[in-house]
RNA sequence: GUGGCUGUGGUGUAACCUGGCAGCACAGCAGACUGUGGCUCUGCUAGUCCGGGUUCAAAUCCCGGCAGCCACCCCA
């Protein structure tokens, strides 16, 4: 093959679209019936924006456009970076609270493998300018509506819940402030490494107090100790949210070891996860009530959730929750000479009114015109020969029962 | 950026170990079964990732690339 397909980067043949287009229109439904709209953003941002943060490897993962001017450009790698931006340019003029979702492609140059690609889609949702626990159960909510409209249930998938805030505050009773963001990137891949590797890490950061994290990390709400008042507060806030969630908290457990690796997060953080642990996690998101700032915007609070599609259509397609049936035209109409394919054509203008129609263009003979229609999987066949060119009638053939039936042209 | 595995028609594979005409199945195209399908049959299209080396002879052995997949890193 001359051009190959560049690396990380996917086609989406007609059934693979059918199932992506299924899944994608299932998202938007589910984001709509809570109010959400849809927005888009540019592929390309400038890299100011794109590389705002500091000292995060996503920087290394922009794809760069090159320099023509002065501009510096780079293609967008999440969606919660530009619909912030986008948020910002008419903050004055949006009444709060903002309900936005976007879903659309992202890219990120690095090594692909299962589930994550160099170009990837995402479904990004967003709520701007509410602080309450409302709000925060209400994301929830969404995401796991997301998943669930989409025929998982509580026996695939798990969300688990923290909150940073309660982390940081168990974590300040051990460790000094320097070292919580390293820690807390520590932890948030604790579950994937083993437990001395963890505590090597540890170590090498300079912590010993190994037992009193683990311990820490793998207790319960119950068990925490809520001396203090930010732990206090935080679990109150945590139990008001579990509440708040109603039916859907068989969905939830709360894991004090949930971290999230992007630093954005301040409050509630939550992922969710296949029950088998096959996959890597399907849905991330939590509260960024600083972001917006940082930008150089009216400070704002803000909570959303991502959900990338590669890891979710191989999870929906493991569960058998995704098929590609695809549904052929209502008719497939032959003609067998040139002659006859003006007849055929407006045969079929006229059933388009109403109808699927697909019309030869190969000028087959009968048998393979009828096996081809037999392939695409046409309910209804009819062919336009020499009678029928002369009679004015023809034969409409129902592939299924094997009937016919005349009808005038 | 690091490591492991794998490269044979469009797809899945056989032949590789032990060098000797690259075979099979599916898909595609054309046709037969008198202008009405699904079966069957016939024919056609199409391949050894690339470059070097060894050899009378390389898909096969050796070296070097490249590509893909998977894992790490990081994340969706």
């Amino acid at each position: 093959m001359a051009f190959a397909r560049p690396k990380g980067t996917e086609d989406f043949y007609p059934s693979q679209m059918a199932i992506r287009s299924r899944i994608f229109d299932s998202l938007r439904n589910t984001s709509q019936k809570y109010g959400y709209r849809e927005v888009s953003t540019p592929a390309f941002e400038s890299l100011g924006l794109l590389s705002k943060k500091e000292g995060e490897e996503i920087k290394e993962q922009i794809f760069t456009l090159e320099k023509r001017s002065k501009e510096e450009f780079g293609l967008r790698f999440d969606l919660t970076v530009p619909l912030t931006r986008m948020f910002m340019e008419q903050q004055k003029s949006l009444s709060k609270p903002v309900r936005w979702f976007a879903l659309d492609r992202m890219w990120r140059y690095e090594r692909p493998q299962k589930g994550r690609m160099r170009e990837f889609y995402q479904l990004s949702v967003e709520l701007f300018g509410a602080d309450s626990l409302t709000a925060d159960a209400e994301i929830v909510s969404l995401a796991l509506d997301c998943l669930i409209d989409l025929g998982l249930t509580e026996k695939d998938i798990v969300l688990k819940l923290n909150d940073r805030k309660l982390l940081q505050a168990l974590l300040l009773d051990i460790i000094p402030k320097g070292k919580l963001e390293a820690v807390i990137r520590l932890i948030d891949k604790r579950a994937k490494i083993p437990a001395e590797v963890f505590a090597d890490e540890l170590k090498k950061e300079g912590i010993d107090k190994v037992s009193e994290i683990e311990s820490l990390l793998d207790s319960d709400l119950s068990s925490i100790d809520s001396s203090k008042k930010e732990v206090r507060d935080a679990l109150a806030s945590i139990t008001t949210l579990l509440e708040l969630l109603g039916d859907k908290k068989k969905y939830v457990e709360f894991d004090l070891s949930t971290a999230r690796g992007l630093s954005y997060y301040t409050g509630i953080v939550f992922e969710v996860f296949d029950r088998t642990g096959k996959y890597r996690s399907i849905l991330g998101g939590g509260r960024y009530d600083n972001l917006v700032e940082m930008f150089g915007g009216q400070p704002t609070p803000a909570t959303g959730f991502g959900i990338g599609y590669s890891t979710l259509s191989l999870l929906l397609e493991d569960k058998g929750l995704i098929s590609a049936d695809e549904a052929g035209p209502d008719y497939f109409i032959g003609a067998l000479s040139e002659g006859q394919a003006s007849i055929a054509l407006k045969l079929a203008t006229k059933l388009r009114k109403k109808s699927t129609v697909e019309v030869d263009v190969m000028g087959r003979n009968v048998g393979n015109q009828l096996k081809y229609a037999n392939k695409i999987k046409a309910r209804k066949v009819i062919i336009i020969g020499e009678d029928e060119a002369k009679s004015g009638s023809a034969v409409v053939k129902d592939l299924e029962t094997g009937k016919e039936e005349k009808i005038s042209l």
